[in-house]
DNA sequence: GGCTTTAGGATAGAGCCACTATCCAATGCG
DNA sequence: CGCATTGGATAGTGGCTCTATCCTAAAGCC
C-alpha cells in the first residue's frame, strides 16, 4: 500500500505520517521508485504503537523514538522492558534526587519478596523516590513497602505470565507501556476512592 | 511586604506573579494606594501551592484555579479532597468512558472493604477505567483488586491519620495532591521493579 | 522638592511541542 | 498525455506558561 492507504487504514493523517517519517519514528517504505514508496502491515502496527504511546501513556516524541530505535536495533525483551520503564518512571522527574542513593529500602524490599538480585534502573527509581517522600516528610513505614510490593508483586506475576508470547516486538512494548499506565491508573483510582472513604468516616466522626 | 519581596521569598518571578494575579490563581494584595499593595504570608504559601501544584502534580492554570476557587469559597474538607481527587484523576482521562456505568466492580470493592457507601466520583472514575482495561485486553482478576484495595486502604488510613491538623486550607490541599501523586509514583515504581524482577527470571528461564 | 523605585495595567513576544498545511519537481498509472 | 501522488522542504498553527516591555502615577528617601 502506498501512503494513503496506509493513512486510511492507521487513521493517521498523511502530514502526520509524513512528520513520523522525519522524526525517524516510522521507518520509510520500501522504495519502488524515487516518488513511490510501499508500506506493509507492519506500518500499521507501528502507527497504532505511536498512537498509544502517545495519547494513552502520553509519552513526547523523542522518548517513543528512543524505545523504537532499540526495537528496531534488535534489543532483547529484557532490555526493552527496561527501556519502556525508564521512559514512564521519568515521565515526572521533577527532581532528578542526586547525591548518595542509599540503596536500602529498596534492597530490603527486594530480598522480603525474593526477587532476583540486580541493580537496576527501577531500584534506583525506587530508592531516589522514597529519599524524596522522606523530604517531603511522607512516611512510608516498613509495613506499608511490604503490603504494596507484594501487591505488586501479585500485579507482574499476573503481567509477565499474559505477556508469554508477543507476536511483534511492537506488541511487547505496547503491553508492556500500556499496561503498567493502567495498572497505575487503577491503583490511583482505588487510592481516591480508599482515601474518600476513609475521609468521610473520620470528618463524620469529627462532626 | 510588596511585590518585589513576595517574589524573592517565594522565588517565583515578579512577571510570573502578575500573571497568576491575571489568572485569578493569587488573591491581589491589600491595596494600601493605586499603586502599592501588601502581602502577607499567606500570599507566599499560596505561591508555594501554586508550584507544586504545578510542578509536582502537573495540574495546569485551569485546574488550579478551580481548586483554589473552591478553597477560597469555604469549601469543606471533604469538598476539597473530592476536588483534588477529580483533578488528579482525570488527568488524563484519555477516553471518557461514557456509557451505562456498571456499578458492579466497584461495588463489591466497597462492600469487600467496608467502606462507607456513597456513590462519588471516585467509584465511577474506577468503574470507568476497570471498563476502559477490559476494552483493551488487560485482565483484573478479582483476588487482584482485592489484593490493590487493600494496599489502598492501608495507605489511606496511614494518610488521613496523619493528615489530622492542617494548620490551612492550602496545606489541606498540599497534602491531598501531593501526597496522592507521591503514592502513586511509589506504587508506579514497585511494579516497574517487580516486574522487572518477574521478567528476569521468565526470560532466564527460557534461555 | 526632586530623583529613583515600585505598583499596577496592558499588551506583546518567547519558547516549546505536536502537528498541519503548502509548495515543489519528479514520476507513475490509467 | 495528463492527473494524482510521492518525498522533501519549509513554514505556519494552536495551546500553554510564562517573560518582557512600556506606561503612568505615586511613594520613599535624602
Amino acid at each position: 500500500m502506498q501512503l494513503k492507504e496506509l493513512s486510511e487504514q492507521s487513521g493517521v493523517s498523511a502530514a502526520s505520517i509524513k512528520y513520523y517519517l522525519r522524526e525517524g519514528l516510522l521507518p520509510p517504505g520500501a522504495a519502488v521508485h524515487a516518488t513511490r514508496a510501499q508500506y506493509s502491515a507492519q506500518h500499521v502496527e507501528r502507527l497504532d504503537l505511536i498512537q498509544a504511546l502517545r495519547r494513552i501513556v502520553g509519552l513526547n516524541i523523542e522518548q517513543i523514538r528512543g524505545i523504537l530505535r532499540m526495537a528496531d536495533d534488535g534489543a532483547s525483551r529484557l532490555e526493552l522492558l527496561a527501556a519502556v520503564q525508564r521512559v514512564v518512571l521519568e515521565l515526572d522527574s521533577y527532581a532528578t534526587v542526586s547525591g548518595e542513593v542509599g540503596t536500602r529500602p529498596a534492597d530490603a524490599v527486594v530480598r522480603l519478596r525474593g526477587w532476583p538480585d540486580s541493580p537496576s534502573d527501577a531500584r534506583n527509581a525506587l530508592n531516589a523516590h522514597l529519599e524524596l517522600m522522606e523530604s517531603v516528610n511522607i512516611r512510608v513505614p516498613g509495613e506499608l513497602l511490604d503490603t504494596y510490593s507484594k501487591a505488586m508483586d501479585d500485579v507482574a506475576g499476573v503481567d509477565i505470565a499474559a505477556t508469554t508470547a508477543p507476536d511483534s516486538v511492537d506488541e511487547l512494548i505496547l503491553t508492556a507501556a500500556v499496561g503498567m499506565h493502567m495498572h497505575s491508573q487503577l491503583l490511583l483510582r482505588l487510592l481516591a476512592l480508599a482515601q474518600a472513604s476513609h475521609a468521610i468516616r473520620r470528618y463524620e466522626q469529627d462532626a
